[in-house]
Parts: C-alpha cells; sequence; structure tokens
DNA sequence: ATGGTTGCTTAGCAA
C-alpha cells in the first residue's frame, strides 16, 4: 500500500495539481490537510471520477482535513470526541483497508507566547489523549498529517535562524514528543538519517530556490507498521512550476 | 530590515 499526507494549502486551487500529481503517483490512500473548504463544497465528483472515495471534515476558510481512499473508507470520525473546543476541522480518521488513518492539520501556533500558541499545545495533548483513549498499541494504525513541528535540528534548514520558532520550538518539540510516546515511528527516518529533506517551504523570500525549509509534514506508524515500512520518500518535485502548494507530499510503501 | 507571498474573501487574517 502506498499512503501519503500532503498540505494542499486549498483543495479548490490544487485540484488540477492534485489530479495530476494522484495519477502520476498512483498513491492508495492520501491524508489532506487545509482544505479550506466546506464538506458540501469538496470536489468529491471529480475526485470519484479519478479513482478516490474521500472522507471529509471540512470547514470554511481555514483548516479542513480529508482522506482520500482507493476503497470506500469505513467508520470515519471527525474530531476528537472530547470535551475540548470542536469548532476547527483539523482531525479526520477512518479504516482503510485494514488499517486505522488519521489525517491531522496540528495549529500553527502564530507566535511563541499567544493564544494561537497555547491551543497548540493543548491540541497536541487532546491528540495524545485521543490516542490512549481510542487505540491500542497493536493496532495498525498511521498518523498522518501536517505537524507544524520539526521534530530536530537536523529537520531544519538554518536551526539557528529558525530558534525559538513556533515550529521548532522546546515546548512544540517536547508535546510532539509526548504524542510520539504513545507509541508511533516517524516512517520516514525510518529510511533516511540524513539532514536536509524538507516537506515545507515559506511562499516567501524564495524559500524554495534557496532551499530554506523544514520537515514539518510527517507519517508516523504504530509498532506493527513501522516494521512493514518498506519505504518512504518526500516529492519535493511538487513544490516546482505553477501553482504549487507550499507544502510536497511524503509517501510510505506499506507490506500490508 | 516584523520584510516577503499565497488563498480566502473582499481588507484583513492566517500561514
Amino acid at each position: 500500500m502506498k499512503l501519503a499526507t500532503w498540505n494542499v494549502n486549498s483543495v479548490r486551487a490544487r485540484e488540477a495539481r492534485l489530479l495530476r500529481w494522484l495519477e502520476a503517483a498512483r498513491p492508495d490512500v492520501v491524508c489532506l490537510q487545509e482544505l479550506k473548504v466546506t464538506t458540501e463544497a469538496f470536489p468529491f465528483e471529480v475526485l470519484r471520477a479519478a479513482g478516490y472515495f474521500a472522507a471529509v471534515h471540512g470547514q470554511r476558510t481555514y483548516n479542513g482535513v480529508a482522506i482520500l481512499s482507493r476503497v470506500e473508507p469505513q467508520d470515519v470520525e471527525r474530531g476528537f470526541g472530547d470535551e475540548g473546543d470542536d469548532t476547527q476541522a483539523r482531525l479526520v480518521s477512518a479504516q482503510v483497508g485494514g488499517l486505522r488513518v488519521a489525517s491531522a492539520y496540528v495549529p500553527n501556533g502564530a507566535e511563541v507566547g499567544s493564544e494561537k500558541w497555547s491551543y497548540k499545545l493543548e491540541w497536541l495533548r487532546r491528540l495524545r489523549a485521543w490516542l490512549d483513549r481510542r487505540f491500542a498499541q497493536t493496532d495498525p494504525l498511521a498518523l498522518c498529517g501536517d505537524f507544524n513541528v520539526a521534530p530536530e535540528a537536523r529537520d531544519v534548514c538554518d536551526p539557528a535562524a529558525w530558534e525559538g520558532s513556533v515550529l521548532t520550538h522546546p515546548d512544540a518539540r517536547q508535546a510532539l514528543q509526548d504524542v510520539r510516546a504513545w507509541g508511533l515511528v516517524d516512517a520516514f527516518r525510518l529510511h533516511h538519517e540524513e539532514p536536509g529533506f524538507f516537506s515545507w517551504w515559506d511562499y516567501r523570500m524564495l524559500a524554495f530556490p534557496k532551499n530554506k525549509g523544514l520537515r514539518i509534514d510527517h507519517i508516523d506508524l504504530s509498532p506493527s507498521l513501522a516494521g512493514r515500512c518498506s519505504a518512504a520518500a518526500i516529492d519535493r518535485n511538487e513544490r516546482k512550476g505553477k501553482q504549487p502548494s507550499d507544502h510536497v507530499p511524503v509517501v510510505v510503501e506499506l507490506d500490508v
């Protein structure tokens, strides 16, 4: 199974590129983030024609997440289902082909110390609580998405320049580590040790041509799936050409 | 040098 995650930064603005990429990469399952569209206005028909079902948790203007799958997703769950804030569409999960897949759009956090920053850290705590509540470590689970955290210095183009940012702050890294301590493994790092692999480049300041990026999009696997992950890659080419997203797809191959 | 760019929505916010 080929499983991917991609923050498309508006599914409507990216529709042509998404369809072209699906045709070229032929993934079985794709987690999308930042749809920026309501569930009602999601392009179900065009994706169905391309061979994909969709489990969608949409929202107007901001956020919005989905799971595309060649087999029909079952048991779709939207949000955490906890007592916390439920106004931002940032999590959808579903059963696809024998495993549980989650598409997550972790809050960016805006600025360290801001209300949005607190919301980001709290959201990551809720994510860990959701894992504790909903799954056993033996379950085949893939948590995919824009985590808005570069886990280590090797995931940052210029660690000194990015020190203390919302994407690299020790508190954000610790919050992600607390999520992963449930029993998740960063699939990309199973296959690549070296620095210089990025999944996001700012639209501004010629960040992509200068390769000033960060690796903030991740596919995290439960132990049983980690042992079945035969390859991982970042599709850097998708940042090239006209009207790219600021993020590119991350792809893994699972022997399931 | 709190700059620069993109998307949604329509002037300002979010990233």
